[in-house]
DNA sequence: ATCTAATTGT
């Protein structure tokens, strides 16, 4: 099937499709085609040779029916899907006469992997029956639409139906819980995962893994990794944990975690050097960052966006400006917003003004719609008492019709400062703002922190 | 013989 590849890459197609005997051929063909970006959609001449295979097929007709459907709906919603897919797969599940479990949950899966939660939840409600698989889809659609309560919502409501949750379920409501950082029902979660005697299979405990370290406890994160000898764990468990520990200020333990992981026979990808590489940003290690940037490509990978944000934040937060700077203009792609916006913060913080004004400049330029942008230089502007100028860049806003949203500033965690920024007179809260900025300072005076108010401008 | 699942600077 392999030199099949190079054949239809050349054009033979049709040929192909034709020699395919079963469904695993057809399985086969379908991941070729996709690595080779034939588009799938497109080609009726699949999806035609398909329906014909099925046609002669010697499988039951009620079981091929059903079987050939799911196989058509994950056509139709692999790599990106769109609804237009979902339609088309739709448009099948109408015409099909024997529609069983099987298919209904490929339909629902269908609009799960398209993102279209509510015609998923049409589809389920419309179940004749419900077998775990449908609840896990639910439940996953949910997740991954965003709505982890309703996610959450769901769950209960099949632990109410009497169906048992199994460890696709699990790891779908633990990502819920990891997104709401709601601990005590990660907890809950585990403790059913025990009581009900779910296999802990190498997904479900790397879920626990990242809810438990999404929510805070490290602790309980490390105890899950723990319970895995090494035998039983691969990277993506591995980057769970390293990357746990990096977000919680764990930067030592990250590191180590990390070099033990070297010492492993599972070979750290780009999402591994991507949680060093904020490890080493957070604990402000630039040299360890660059060294591990260079490793990245030594391995064969190629840097993406992501490790370069990483780096030139690593630069940024240990004072470096000039050389993120440099950095950001030599990178072989275009430096997003975020980046730009945080080597602006960075600049504003170790006070280097004149490289604020160039890199909010930019920003104005990248976002000449986003109103923070604006904020954000003539912030800079007033810090350097540039009041000219902080008045031409709002001219300019109001030329472009920018609409500032209420104007209240923003508060800047750096060390144990607190730096209140900008505040503005014009806003028809204003004094109130002022208050309130005043109140929150005095709050975190109390507690021991140092603050203090940067600017107070007039935009 | 058919359906559901994990890690990311944002």
């Amino acid at each position: 099937m392999l030199n099949a590849a190079l054949l239809c890459k050349n054009g033979n197609l049709i040929t192909l499709l034709e020699n395919c005997k079963s469904m695993c051929d057809f399985k086969q063909m379908h991941s070729i085609m996709i690595t080779f970006g034939i588009p799938l959609i497109q080609e009726d001449v699949f999806v035609s040779k398909f329906l014909s295979f099925a046609a002669t097929s010697s499988i039951t007709w009620t079981m091929l029916i059903p079987s050939s459907f799911s196989f058509l709906t994950k056509l139709y919603s692999t790599g990106t899907p769109s609804l237009e897919d979902a339609v088309y797969a739709r448009k099948l599940f109408d015409e099909m006469s024997q529609r069983n479990l099987v298919s209904w949950n490929s339909m629902l899966d269908c609009y799960v992997k398209c993102r279209e939660v509510l015609l998923a939840r049409e589809v389920f409600d419309l179940m004749p029956e419900r077998d775990v698989v449908s609840w896990s889809s639910m439940i996953d659609g949910y997740v991954k639409g965003g709505e982890y309560y309703e996610a959450l919502a769901i769950f209960q409501k099949m632990h109410g139906s009497g169906v048992n949750a199994n460890e696709v379920s699990m790891v779908s409501v633990l990502n819920a819980c990891a997104h709401l950082g709601a601990l005590e029902q990660g907890i809950m979660m585990h403790r059913y995962i025990i009581d009900k005697r779910i296999t802990l299979t190498l997904v479900l405990r790397t879920s626990l893994v990242d809810m438990y370290a999404k929510c805070g406890a490290i602790d309980k994160a490390l105890t899950v990794f723990r319970g895995a000898s090494v035998k039983q764990t691969d990277v993506l468990i591995w980057n769970a944990m390293i990357g746990g520990l990096a977000t919680h200020g764990f930067i030592h333990e990250s590191l180590s975690m990390f070099t033990e992981m070297q010492n492993t026979s599972i070979t750290p990808d780009e999402i591994t050097y991507l949680c060093i590489l904020s490890a080493c940003a957070h604990g402000g290690l630039v040299n360890e960052a660059w060294y591990f940037f260079k490793c990245l490509t030594r391995n064969g990978m190629n840097p993406k966006t992501k490790h370069y944000a990483c780096m030139m934040d690593a630069l940024v937060r240990a004072g470096h400006l000039t050389e993120a700077y440099t950095f950001l203009t030599q990178m072989p792609m275009e430096p997003t917003a975020s980046m730009l916006g945080a080597l602006f913060n960075g600049c504003i913080n170790h006070r280097n003004l004149d490289l604020a004004e160039l890199v909010g400049k930019k920003l104005v330029e990248l976002e000449p719609d986003h109103d923070g942008r604006y904020v954000g230089l003539s912030n800079a502007y007033a810090v350097i008492k540039r009041w000219d100028k902080a008045r031409t860049l709002r001219e300019a806003m109001e030329k472009r019709g920018v609409k500032k949203s209420p104007g209240w500033s923003f508060v800047e965690i750096l060390g144990s400062t607190h730096r209140f920024i900008a505040h503005d007179k014009t806003h028809p809260q204003s004094e109130k703002i002022y208050d309130i900025m005043n109140f929150i300072m005095k709050q975190l005076t109390d507690v021991g922190f140092e603050c203090h108010m940067i600017a107070s401008l007039i935009l």
